[in-house]
This record gives structure tokens, C-alpha cells and sequence, in this order.
DNA sequence: TGTACATCAGTGAACGCGCGTTCACTGATGTAC
DNA sequence: TGTACATCAGTGAACGCGCGTTCACTGATGTAC
């Protein structure tokens, strides 16, 4: 009951926080409206102050959470790395490991969004579409760079896309073999970092493939 | 009213095959009981002669889109391929095409219900896990045909772990993107169509890497 | 083979419940003078 | 700077609706004799 503004722009990221997590745990359709204003630490019928619909929240935890995921990728990258360190299979070793697998609530916003993202709205696909432009963006210049000097933009670009799908697809169905086959969920992630280590010539073996 | 025993069974299957369409389109959470019997020809109050409940479905569905998926690709695999043709290859050509990246009430039942397994019912994982082992062990024969005398299977199941992981992020992945943005949808598939078939010496260089 | 009865897949209405959304109300914040 | 009033984020109850599930009932199928 009264509340100031900037008091009411941190409650509305609250509720988008929550509801990240939440939409991530149990999917859009899977929580309603009162557990996650319950989960924000507000009542029920607050919800309409801040977003028109359910729909609408969807559209800005999309955003919210990709806006999120660009900036720590960036984050991470610009890191500084020890000699003979490498950036992306830095990223990589964390990508596929088991704690960034159990995280579903915070780990990758792609991973964890993908699925369900089909069925939001125009609003919250587009958000989608448009962050993982620019995660793929700050990729191809990481693979650009582990390719060196004359690399290609196009190839780079392409083997950003790749990289990627096989480090979403083995996230997601690690978690979603883990439950009943834990010993397979872990196969799955193991086999792609070995593989892309390989391919991305990042197991030892520097240079060009 | 009043049905034979054959009839009987041959409805259950309708159910499930109606129900199986319907979960990968709208999720398991975004579509009722209702709505699933009628789609199968009958009245809401039937299926509780058929199904405990709503989860005792999405396990019989998630069993038999799996078995169907595991004779799907046998079949696909064994098909006579002509000279100079590659069994592996055109599975990949096939599992990365537009036309099968849009079905997905028909398509990769491990793509299409992936997301969603991690949120259904104990008995829905095990047979997604256990389906989902028999396909890779389809897979590593494959791939191990591929790379010739002297592939080791470790190695091979390794590869098939990783190839399907990254068919299946790039088919989620491009599903995901497509709708906001359809250009980049088809270059995630085209870019890891491109990548594996090169890493697995699928694109006219033949012969083990 | 015929007859009598049990079975059970189907119907359609109803159950309680939680959903997304609306609303009247409250009272501190923010604004106009 | 003080006062009067508008704003609007919050509460909590209510709305209609569709959910998963239950139930009484129907009648052809299947079984026992």
C-alpha cells in the first residue's frame, strides 16, 4: 500500500525474477499467477499493476533472462584466462558440466528457455530470436579467434550455430535422460565436450584442425 | 455402447496416438482431457477406462512414440541405398531438412518431447531413457560402419552420443528460433548439417579423418 | 446351440479446484498550488 | 514550505472457466450353464 516509484520498479523485477525461475522449473503452463506473485512476495491480485497478462510477463522474462545471458557470456569470456588457458574451452568445460546441468534455474537461458518457447507469444520469440543473435555474435568471434588469423567470418559463423546446438541439445537431454539414467545423463555430456574439444581443436593438439 | 475387447484396445491406441499429436504441439500442461478424447473420436468421460490418470498417459505416449521412433529408424537405416549412396548421411539430410524440422507432431519423438520429459512422471523418463539408449545404440553401429574396420566402440558410441545431441539442439533450436526469425531457423539447421557431415567425412571425402 | 447374467467401454453430467483476470478498496507517494 | 488532492502499487475477494477426476447409467460383448 503506497509505494514509491523506484520501490515499484524493483518489486516488477522481482516478480520477473521469480517467474524466470519458475517458468524455467515447471514450464509457463505449469505455474500460475498466485505462486509466482506468492514467490515475488506480493498477493495475487497485485499482478496487473505491472504486466497486461500472463502472456506479457512471458514476453519480458524472455527478454529479461536473454539480456542476462548475453551479458555474462561477455562477462565470462572477457575474464582473464591463465597462460595456456583458452577461452572457449573454458566455456565450453563449463557449459557441459554436471553443476551448470543441475542449474536449470540459473544456468543457460537458451537451454533452459528453448522448449517452451515455442508455444509464448510473437513478443517473447522475437526477444528469443534476438538474443540468440548476439550470443551467437559473441561466439563467432571466440571461434573466430581459436581459429586465428585468415579464419573465415562465414565458417566462424557457421561453426558458432553448431557449436552451440550441440552444447544446447546435450544440455537438454542430459536433463532430460538424468532422471531416470544419471549414469547416461552424465555420458551425454562427457561424449560432446570430448568431441567438440576434437573437432574445435581445443584438446591439446593447437591450431587448426 | 458396449465394445468388443479388440475394439476396445484399438480405441486405447487411438487415444494415445491422438494425445501424442497434441502434447508435442501444445505440451502436456497446455492441453486437457477433454480436448484429447475428443480429438480421438470420443467423450471426456471415457478415458478413465483406459489411463489411471493423466500421467499414466503421457507414459504410455512417451513409450510408444519411443518404440515407434526406434522402428522408424531401423527401417530408415536398412532401406536399400543406392551406389555411392551413405546410410549415415542421409539420415542426417533427413533429420536436418526444413520438411522434418516442421512436423513436429510426426517427427524426431525424441525432439518433439524432450523438453518435456523432465517434468513428467517417473515411469514417462525410464521409457524415454531406455528408448532413447536403444537409438544410440542403433546410432553407434552406424557410425561405426562409417568409420570402417578398426573403429573402436567406444569411441563410435561416443561420436553417436554427440552427432544426436547436436541433431537434436540444431532441430530445437531452429523450432524455437523459426517462428520470430525463419532465415536464421534454417541456417542453424544448414550449419550443423554442414559441420557434421564434415567431421564424420560425410561430404565426399571419404575415408577416417 | 440358447438363455441369463456379468462385464466393462462408452456417455454425459457433475465434483472441487486452481486458473487468468477483474474489481472495490487502501493509503503512502507524488504533484499542484 | 504547507496543504489538498490525484495517483497508483498494493490487498484480498470475487468472476467465469476449464481443468483432472468421479459417478450413475447404458447396452453390446463375453461368459457360464
Amino acid at each position: 500500500m503506497g509505494v514509491s516509484k523506484q520501490q515499484a520498479a524493483e518489486n516488477r523485477k522481482a516478480i520477473i525474477a521469480a517467474s524466470e525461475k519458475l517458468f524455467r522449473e515447471h514450464g509457463i503452463d505449469g505455474v500460475g499467477l498466485s505462486a509466482l506473485m506468492k514467490a515475488a512476495g506480493f498477493t495475487q491480485g497485485g499482478f496487473y499493476n505491472h504486466f497486461e497478462s500472463k502472456e506479457a510477463l512471458a514476453a519480458a522474462v524472455v527478454a529479461n533472462a536473454m539480456d542476462k545471458a548475453n551479458r555474462n557470456l561477455k562477462e565470462a569470456i572477457d575474464a582473464p584466462i591463465g597462460r595456456g588457458g583458452n577461452r572457449l574451452k573454458r566455456q565450453l568445460d563449463f557449459y557441459l558440466s554436471g553443476s551448470h546441468c543441475g542449474d536449470i534455474e540459473r544456468g543457460c537461458a537458451v537451454a533452459g528457455l528453448t522448449a517452451d518457447v515455442r508455444r509464448l507469444g510473437p513478443e517473447a520469440q522475437s526477444h528469443f530470436a534476438s538474443g540468440f543473435e548476439t550470443m551467437i555474435d559473441t561466439l563467432t568471434a571466440l571461434i573466430a579467434e581459436q581459429r586465428g588469423v585468415g579464419a573465415e567470418h562465414d565458417e566462424a559463423r557457421r561453426e558458432a550455430l553448431a557449436f552451440y546446438s550441440e552444447m544446447v541439445g546435450a544440455l537438454i537431454l542430459s536433463r532430460a535422460i538424468g532422471g531416470a539414467n544419471p549414469a547416461l545423463g552424465e555420458e551425454i555430456l562427457e561424449a560432446s565436450r570430448r568431441t567438440l574439444l576434437r573437432n574445435f581443436a581445443l584438446d591439446g593438439r593447437r591450431g587448426k584442425r
